[in-house]
RNA sequence: UCCUCGGUAGCUCAAUGGCAGAGCAUGCGGCUGUUAACCGCAGGGUUGCUGGUUCGAGUCCAGCCCGGGGAGCCA
C-alpha cells in the first residue's frame, strides 16, 4: 500500500492506492477517478482500451466516496493535481456509497454541521485539521525544547472557582461538581513542583454564547512558571506566537493555500509585538482617530454596497442568456455578494454602537469585542495590553506595587478581528493579600486552603496565561468561525454529531 | 436573557396576495485527457408547526419550534 504522498517516490511503478472517491468525471474512452487516501489526493485514470471489461465496469460504477483499492503504474503528468496519476489497471471495491450527502458543491452552515462527521472529509476542513495539528505539536515542541514539563489539571473540580463564568455543573457520587473551566490554579500548584510547566487540555464553559468566537467546550494550553514576572510572561507569550505562525508558515503551506488563507500579515508576525498599557488603549478607543476610523469606515461600507448592488443587478441582466456554466459562476457570485451585503447591513446597524462603546469608554470599564477588534485595526501584529483595573480582573491577580488599582494581567488580542487568544498574568503570591481578595469576590476560603498553602509553603513571584487553541486556529487559518477549528464543536444548541 | 436576520425539492436558492420554479445532485442518453467537465431528457414538493385575515396565503397577522451572528461573558 502507497500514500498518496509518497507517490514521487513511485514513478513509472507500479503502486496501489487505498482510499475514497472524492469525485469521478467519466466519458466514452476514459474515467477519472479522483481518490482520497487521507494523506492527499491524486487522480486516477482508466482507460478502456487498457483495461479488461470487468475492470472498465467497476470503474463506470464507483460513486462518490465509495471505498476502493486501485492498482496501477504510476505517472508523472503536469496535467493531473499533485503532479502524479494512476493509470489505473486493477480495481478493488469494499463498498459502493450511494447518496453521500455532501456533494462537491455549495451547502449551508446547518447542512454541514448537521454531517460534520463526513465534513471532515471535505478538503478545506481536511487542511484546517492538519493545520490545528501543526499548531498543537508546534506549542509542545515550543515547551518541551524549552523544559517545560506538561502536566494535567483535573477537569472535575469541586467548586465554581473563580465565580464569574457559568460552568456546568454534574454529580461526582454524592457530590456536586463542575467541569473545569481553566487549569490555571492547578498550574500554579505543579510550577512550584516543576518550575516550569504547561496543562494541555479541555475546558468547559456554560455561557449561553452565540457567536463565532465562542465554543462550549474548547482547548487550552496553560503554561505556569515559578520566578517569572509579567514582563517575562509576556516575552514567553510572544515567543510563543512567533513560534507557532513560523512552524505553521513553514510546514503547512499547502494547507493554508487549499484554505485559501493570505499569508502576508502572518509573515510579519513576529517579535516585538507592540505593547500597550490598558489605560493606553483607553486613549486610543476614545481619540479622533479611532472616531475619524469608524467614520471612514462607515463611508467605505456605503460604497462597497453601492457597488455590489450595482453588480448584483448587472449579473441578474445577464442570467436569462448565460450558459450553463456562465449560469452556475453567476449564481455563486450571487450568493456571495448577498452574503456580503448582509454583513455590511450588519456593520451599518452596529458601527453606531461600536462607536458610543468606544468613544465613551471610561478608565476602569471592560473591553467588549467590539473594542478589541478596533485596538486591534490599528496594529498588524498581535497587540498585548497590560495593567487592566483590579475591579475588572480574577481574585488571583498580582497588583501593580505602584499604583494598588492596577493588576498585572496581559491579553494578547489576534490581529483582523480574531480578539483574544491569551489571557494571564503574574500571580499573587502574598498570602495576607491573597486573603483579602478572596474576602472581596465572596469566594468560600475553605475551597482555596490548598490554593494558599502555595504562599504559605516557600511563595515566589509567578505567573502564567492561557492559550486559547481553536481561536488560535481560526486566527491562523483565516477561518470566520471557530466552529471549523475543532473535529466535533461543541455550542450553544449543538451536541451532535 | 435581549436585539437582528432567516426556514420553499436531497443540496443551494428564486417566486407584486393570483398556475411553486431554476441550478446542482440522482436516473437515462450523448460527447470530451477530464479536472466544481460539458450537452439533452426524466423523476423529485404537507413552502418549519399551529391558528387567523382574505374569493384566494410561500407571501399579510399572532403564537410556537429550529437555525444564522451580535450584545452580555469570555479563550
Amino acid at each position: 500500500m502507497t500514500g498518496i504522498t509518497e507517490l514521487n517516490r513511485f514513478s513509472d511503478r507500479q503502486a496501489t492506492l487505498k482510499g475514497w472517491v472524492y469525485n469521478k468525471r467519466s466519458g466514452k474512452a476514459h474515467i477519472f477517478i479522483v481518490l482520497r487516501d487521507g494523506s492527499g489526493l491524486c487522480q486516477c485514470i482508466v482507460g478502456k482500451d487498457d483495461v479488461s471489461d470487468d475492470v472498465w465496469l467497476a470503474a463506470e460504477s464507483l460513486t462518490q466516496e465509495s471505498s476502493v483499492e486501485l492498482t496501477g503504474m504510476v505517472k508523472a503528468d503536469e496535467r493531473s493535481l499533485g503532479g502524479y496519476e494512476l493509470h489505473v489497471t486493477g480495481i478493488y471495491i469494499h463498498q459502493i456509497t450511494s447518496e453521500y450527502p455532501i456533494t462537491p458543491k455549495d451547502h449551508g452552515v446547518e447542512f454541514l454541521m448537521e454531517n460534520r462527521h463526513l465534513w471532515l472529509r471535505s478538503q478545506r476542513q481536511w487542511a484546517i485539521m492538519r493545520v490545528r495539528n501543526e499548531i498543537i505539536f508546534a506549542i509542545h515542541r515550543f515547551f518541551q525544547d524549552r523544559g517545560f514539563i506538561q502536566m494535567d489539571a483535573p477537569i472535575f473540580t469541586g467548586n465554581a472557582a473563580e465565580g464569574t463564568t457559568t460552568l456546568f455543573e454534574t454529580a461526582y457520587f454524592d457530590e456536586k461538581a463542575y467541569l473545569t473551566q481553566s487549569g490555571q490554579l492547578y498550574g500554579e500548584a505543579m510550577a512550584m513542583a516543576h518550575g516550569k510547566i504547561y496543562t494541555f487540555g479541555p475546558t468547559f464553559r456554560a455561557e449561553k454564547s452565540k457567536t463565532r468566537r465562542h465554543l462550549t467546550e474548547f482547548w487550552m494550553i496553560e503554561p505556569e512558571m515559578a520566578f517569572y514576572d509579567l514582563e517575562m510572561n509576556m516575552n514567553l507569550a510572544e515567543q510563543m506566537l512567533s513560534y507557532i505562525v513560523a512552524e505553521v508558515l513553514q510546514k503547512r503551506k499547502a494547507e493554508l493555500e487549499i484554505i485559501g488563507r493570505d499569508t502576508t500579515l502572518l509573515e510579519q508576525v513576529s517579535s516585538p509585538f507592540p505593547r500597550i498599557s490598558y489605560t493606553e488603549a483607553i486613549d486610543i478607543l476614545t481619540s479622533d482617530k479611532t472616531r475619524e476610523m469608524l467614520e471612514k469606515m462607515e463611508g467605505d461600507r456605503q460604497a462597497e454596497k453601492t457597488a455590489l448592488d450595482e453588480e448584483l443587478k448587472a449579473l441578474n441582466s445577464e442570467f436569462g442568456q448565460a450558459k450553463k456554466g456562465r449560469k452556475f459562476q453567476i449564481e455563486g457570485r450571487t450568493r456571495e455578494i448577498r452574503a456580503r451585503i448582509e454583513e455590511i447591513e450588519e456593520d451599518f446597524r452596529n458601527i453606531p454602537v461600536w462607536k458610543k462603546s468606544a468613544l465613551e469608554k471610561k478608565w476602569g470599564d471592560d473591553f467588549g469585542g467590539s473594542d478589541e477588534t478596533i485596538l486591534t485595526m490599528q496594529f498588524d501584529k498581535p497587540l498585548m495590553v497590560y495593567g487592566y483595573p483590579t475591579a475588572i480582573k480574577a481574585f488571583y491577580m498580582k497588583r501593580d506595587p505602584q499604583n494598588d488599582e492596577v493588576a498585572m494581567g496581559v491579553d494578547v488580542l489576534a490581529p483582523e478581528g480574531y480578539g483574544e487568544i491569551i489571557g494571564g498574568g503574574q500571580r499573587e503570591d502574598n498570602i495576607n493579600l491573597l486573603l483579602e481578595r478572596i474576602k472581596e469576590h465572596d469566594l468560600p476560603e475553605e475551597a482555596f486552603k490548598w490554593y494558599l498553602d502555595l504562599r504559605k509553603f516557600g511563595s515566589v513571584p509567578h505567573s502564567g496565561f492561557g492559550l486559547g487553541l481553536e481561536r488560535t486556529v481560526a486566527w491562523i487559518c483565516g477561518l470566520k468561525h471557530v466552529r471549523e477549528t475543532i473535529p466535533f464543536p461543541r455550542m450553544l444548541g449543538r451536541l451532535y454529531p
